[in-house]
DNA sequence: GCTATTTTGAGAATCATTCTCATAATCAGC
DNA sequence: GCTGATTATGAGAATGATTCTCAAAATAGC
């Protein structure tokens, strides 16, 4: 059994809970992919390997799933709400291309230290955060040059 | 006339658009308040003050504030988009309270700096970002003591 | 195996947001 | 201040992501 799966068997029996078999189905298929994701899109790639997961399990497995510390919602993109991992990921920010729509993940220590050290200021428990930065991006600046 | 509104006309005209009444009427109520607001509850003051200005116009008149660089989406709260001013206003970050969805404003250069350098690095034109940090806020863990 | 509890799938319901379209306001040029 | 071309508007319908409902199925402890 890998190690998020025993996470979150363990963070389910705390709250009474079980890891069935389309819990453990949506926890698998998430695991398998590297990037952040939207619902619809991780509802299709479980569709293809299991039958018999209903979107709304999908929808309701999300919550416990960001409880548990294993993943968290990131970015919202195209009027969806996406989802990356927390376990095996450094926390990293977003670069997003207004023109493309481009990604860039950038990973940063001097970030988590800033933000670290304004919550503590703050008497605020940091629990996680999510920085987006908006504008253009390399190669759409590039061609615009053209 | 206000230098937000002055903004916003010169914005509309260079797009060949117009500064009609129901975007000032917009405008005014949003620069009127001074802190993130959701459309529906922009709209309930809006409602109050002026008639017959319409949710859709609302709603259509968002997106070219926000590209005028007057206001930007903020955080989303309860499943809605919130807004807040750019104009007049430093970039600051939100500690979002997990207990009570209590929201801190913190302003901090030493974020803005490391931003700005780490979109250097990346040759990305910075535009704008958005900084959300959750955890639980002073209030509550005193209250958890008790 | 039995029982109480938790889960589930399917589709209906909700609700923020966007679209449609016929009518109204606006501006430039006269 | 009128005219025509263009842009805006309000009202309500449409869309689409997300949540809810409910009867049936899986589960864990006994």
């Amino acid at each position: 059994m890998q190690d998020y799966e025993i996470i979150f068997r363990d963070f389910l029996k705390q709250k009474g809970l079980k890891l069935t078999f389309p819990r453990k189905a949506i926890l698998e298929t998430i695991f398998a992919y590297h990037r952040h994701f939207d619902i619809d899109a991780l509802y299709e790639v479980i569709r293809t390997k299991y039958d018999n997961v209903s979107r709304a399990t999908v929808y309701r497995t999300m919550p416990l799933l960001v409880e548990s510390g294993l993943i968290k919602q990131s970015l919202r993109c195209q009027a969806k709400d996406n989802y990356e991992h927390i376990y095996g990921h450094r926390d990293h920010l977003h670069f997003i291309c207004e023109k493309c729509g481009a990604i860039l993940e950038v990973e940063s220590e001097a970030i988590d230290n800033v933000i670290k050290h304004l919550a503590e200021e703050n008497h605020f428990q940091l629990n996680i955060f999510n920085l987006n930065a908006r504008g253009i991006c390399k190669n759409c600046l590039q061609n615009r040059e053209l």
